[in-house]
This record gives structure tokens, C-alpha cells and sequence, in this order.
DNA sequence: ATAAATATATAGATTTTATCTATGTTACTG
DNA sequence: CAGTAACATAGATAAAATCTATATATTTAT
């Protein structure tokens, strides 16, 4: 008893007759026929009475089944439903996270307006655990570091923050304009927890440009190092564009380099076709370029 | 939207997994991959989270999908379970017909025994009426005579009762043993109506053996040919086999002649192989040969 | 009484789907 | 670190579904 023969039978009964149930599933009669014909003739039973150049009619015992088909299909239909209303973003879920909600604020106002019906979600968390957030379907899609990489990943660059150093508003430096190697050498670098992007990557620029801070002191997270800023400890590396409005810092560049961090849209490899996914790329593309150095 | 692959889907959703939904199915795990990856790309959806090595879960959408695939496959089952009682003839209508009870009622003891949860019942009408209600598919089969016919049906001989004349008890003939023609040309004969087998039939005889009676006088059906032959009227053809038990009648044979009618036990062609009426019929072969002439 | 329209059946060819086997990749388990 | 379990992929094969064309039978219209 295959299905699509049930499916036959069914349309037949629905439609009262085999021409319009062919009609009804956009196959030729004979189709329908023989897959009523093949469902009949296997178990030996007789669905409908036949008349030639009538309209067929159901048999006590196609009677019965049809009570049960007809709930059956009815549920099929709900099912095609769920399936199209998914296939046209009706609904759903898009589960976002960011290591700072600035880098998915763009994308969730323009998916919210676009998809009103989209239930949207953002989880701030470190680049790391978001990662893993991604590659477990636990998000969608992840705005992180450039330091995390996995294969199975489809990266997108989103934006290259500056990154410089900020120190109490009336240092001593502010008034010089950019900072030269000589004068870094006398200052104290502030510097944050080991596996922070932020750290690595102005790290790897004061190496290249042998800029040595005389002492450093280490503050766990990105709270802290701005309050040894404001306190006055000394020079803390920063993403400018995070700084909080209110705080009481100023920006000191070095004067012979610039650092820029990497921030990149993730989302798992096998789900990059996904409508919803393919469409927050799409976006992201079209409303990137505001945020590139000279 | 194919139904293979909406019930490879619910297959997996039942089994948890690809491989023990392949067993279920009694299909190879990459055949219920295949149908799930198709539903997936198809409509760009995604029904499971899948991480090579570890059991597929459910999407929020799968869950939803879910819900409703699994109501549509319970009632596969069901389907399935109608059609398979049918098969195997559990439940289910006989319908019988016959110009006399009596040549229906051994096959009517013979399946209610056979087949207890069998619906049986019969119908009394004449031969041309009981033709018509089998052609239309009122009747399954139907045990008539044989001057009706229809190509589109088939048919089996089941009986031929003798058909001889019936009179009063004691009647003057009935010491002669076998009546001669020319003792049938003193007597009055009582004739059936026009359209009855009986008449037909003896009519043929008596014209084939120059048997003439003085005078003829009519009666409309079988009963008032038996009570115008108890009163002593005369002659009436009448299956010997129907006479009543307590029939004030005897029994008189033509000296030059005997008639037979015929029964014929006939379905519709196309309905021949039914499980029901091919029993039916078998039964009628193998409990024939008591009835045959010598 | 025919013809036209309607409804189903059948045959043969063709295309599409479904399915299998064999193999590859990944993750968990001891 | 090997062994096992779970899913993915590829290519070949088998099965089915489907179509076109045609036949048959009934009802309706002319």
C-alpha cells in the first residue's frame, strides 16, 4: 500500500470521480486509475463500483477508508503549509550573538522590520563560547573575533575597529598629539586577561614596531582596564568604538602604527543557504563600508 | 512535498536517528537521508541539526513539522490496517440474491460458518430483477434462471430441477404412472404467467413433443397455480423441488419428455476474483453433482 | 436515432524516483 | 588510540510513476 495509491484513492473519493481527482493532482487520468487499479488488485479489494461512463462510487468497505484518508491528506495539507510558511520566513526563529550587541543592532532592526514575524534572539558572550555556540546550532549567527576560526565556518568581515590606547582624560600625553616610541617606553601598558583579542593583536603591533611599555599591570576584563585608565594607571588598549560615552579617558595613538581589530559575521558552512541566513549576509554586505581605516 | 519524503522525515522523527528510521522503514540509511536532504533543499528548510557521529535533533521547525506528521502517519496505520482486514476478509458484506431461498442457503451456511464476522443477506426477486441489481452493484451474486443473460457477467450452473406437472392428490392420471400425449389432450392445463421460466420452459417441451391440452387457463404466479391444481383445475408446470411439503398435490410426468430448468449462480465479471465471491464460487463446485439428471 | 460529450480502461514508451552498495567523514567510548 | 556508531556522498541499478494515444461504455443533446 503505497502512499501516493492512497493518495489516488483519496482524491478520487474527495473529487467523485477519476477525471477530476487527475485534475485535483495535476496528473493524467489513466495515472490515477492505475494507481487506484494497482491498490485494488494487490490485497484483492474493491474500493469503488465502476460503471463506464459513470461517475464512480465508493464500496461500503472504500467508505470506511475514506474516513480515514480524508483526515490523513486533510493533515498532509497542514504540513505542506508549515513547510511553505517556513520556505517564506512566516515565523521562525533567527538565534544571534555578539561578543558586543553594537555589532548586531544594525542587523536585527533591519531584520525586524523586514520579518516582523521573526522571533529574534541575542546572546553577548566571547568570541570563543560563541563559536561554539554556532558550530552546536545553538546560534545562528555569531558576530566574533578574527583570533576564533573553525573550517566548517562561513566568515564575513563586518567591521575593522580601531584599536588604541585610552588614559585619564588629563594625561600628560594627551597634550603631544600621537605617542612616539621614547615616550611609550616610559609609560605603563594596562593590559587585559591573556585570551583577549584585544591584547593579542595590540600586542603583536607594539612587537613589530618594538614599542616596550616600562612596567605593565594586568586587569581581568574590559570593565577594568578602563577604570585603571580613568584611575590613571597607565596606557589600556581599547577598541575605540567601544569606549562608553560618559567615560572620563582620552584616545592616545602610537605614532608609528595603527592596529585594527577584525570583526566577523559566522554562521555554520551547511547553513549558509538557508533563506533567513543568506538574507542577513545579504544585508550585512550592503550595509558594510562605514567602518573601514583610510 | 513528496510523501516518501515526509515520511522519511517522520521516520527519522520517530526513531531518533537515520540509521534505526532506515530499519524501520526497512530501507537503506542513505535512501532516508536522501528523502530528508530533498525535502531540506528543496524548500531551503532545515528539519534536523546534524553532527556527523552523533544522533539528529530536531529544529524548532522539524518539532512543529513533527506534530502534525506524526497524526498523519498514525492514521497511515490505520488505513493500512482497514485495508489489510479486508484482505483477509474479516468484516465485510455478502450480498446475496435468488429467485428461492433454496438455492442460496447452502452457500449462506456455508460462509457464516466460515467467516463469522461476515455481513450476509439475501434478496427474493425475480431473475430479471436480481440480473439488474447485480449489474449495478447492489448484489454480489445472484442465483437465477437461465433466460436471462449478460455478457458482462459471469456465470455457473448450480442446479437443474426437474420440471414436471403438478394435480390434485388424486387425480384420475396419477394411477397411469407417465402421461401419454393422448391422455394430455383430455386435460386442461394451468399456465404461469408469460414471463416465468417454468411456463417457458415446459412450453418448449410440449411444442418439441406435440403434447397439446384440451384447454389452458392462466394464473398469475407460482402460488395460484398450486391452489388451482389442489382445487383440481387441471395441470400446472412447476418445479418439482418447490413444491410445498404439505401440498395436497401429485406429481404427473409426460411419458415422451422430461424438463429441466436451469439455475445459474452468476457475479460480474470484472468482480470474479474478489476473495469473497471467488470463495463463493469455489464452494458452488465442490458441493455441486446432486442434482444432475441421469 | 445518432452524434456529442462524459467517464473510465488499457497498452506501451519514457522519464523520474527510489533504492542499493560501497565508501568517506566525524565523533564518542573505552 | 583503536573501535564503534552515526551520518554523508557517489555511482549504478531497479522500480515507479507518468504520459500519450486509443478503446469502451453511458448519458445527454440534437
Amino acid at each position: 500500500m503505497s502512499l501516493n495509491e492512497l493518495k489516488a484513492f483519496d482524491a478520487v473519493a474527495r473529487a467523485g470521480g477519476f477525471v477530476r481527482a487527475a485534475e485535483m493532482l495535476n496528473r493524467s487520468q489513466p495515472t490515477v486509475t492505475a494507481q487506484v487499479r494497482n491498490l485494488e488488485r494487490r490485497y484483492k479489494i474493491e474500493l469503488f463500483f465502476r460503471n463506464r461512463g459513470q461517475a464512480a462510487r465508493l464500496t461500503p468497505l472504500g467508505e470506511r477508508l475514506f474516513e480515514t484518508t480524508r483526515q490523513m491528506f486533510n493533515l498532509e495539507g497542514d504540513a505542506e503549509g508549515i513547510i511553505a510558511e517556513a520556505a517564506k520566513m512566516k515565523g521562525g526563529v533567527l538565534r544571534l550573538g555578539a561578543i558586543s550587541p553594537r555589532w548586531a543592532s544594525g542587523l536585527m532592526d533591519h531584520m525586524m522590520s523586514r520579518y516582523p514575524d521573526l522571533e529574534l534572539g541575542l546572546a553577548i558572550d566571547n568570541s570563543q563560547s560563541l563559536l561554539a555556540q554556532v558550530l552546536d546550532y545553538g546560534i545562528d549567527i555569531a558576530f566574533i573575533g578574527a583570533h576564533v576560526f573553525d573550517p566548517s565556518c562561513h566568515m564575513q568581515l563586518v567591521s575593522r575597529p580601531e584599536i588604541a590606547f585610552i588614559a585619564v582624560k588629563d594625561h600628560p600625553l594627551s597634550a603631544h598629539g600621537r605617542i612616539t616610541r621614547e615616550q611609550f617606553s616610559k609609560a605603563t601598558l594596562v593590559n587585559r586577561e591573556p585570551g583577549s583579542e584585544t591584547r593579542v593583536l595590540m600586542e603583536a603591533s607594539m612587537e613589530a614596531h618594538d614599542y616596550r611599555p616600562r612596567r605593565t599591570v594586568g586587569f581581568g576584563n574590559r570593565e577594568g582596564a578602563l577604570i585603571a585608565a580613568e584611575q590613571g594607571l597607565g596606557l589600556a588598549p581599547t577598541s575605540v568604538e567601544e569606549i562608553p560615552s560618559g567615560a572620563n579617558v582620552c584616545v592616545l595613538r602610537a605614532a608609528d602604527f595603527s592596529t585594527y581589530g577584525e570583526i566577523h559575521a559566522i554562521c555554520l558552512k551547511s547553513r549558509r543557504r538557508l533563506p533567513i541566513i543568506k538574507e542577513a549576509f545579504e544585508q550585512l554586505s550592503a550595509s558594510e563600508g562605514g567602518k573601514e581605516p583610510g
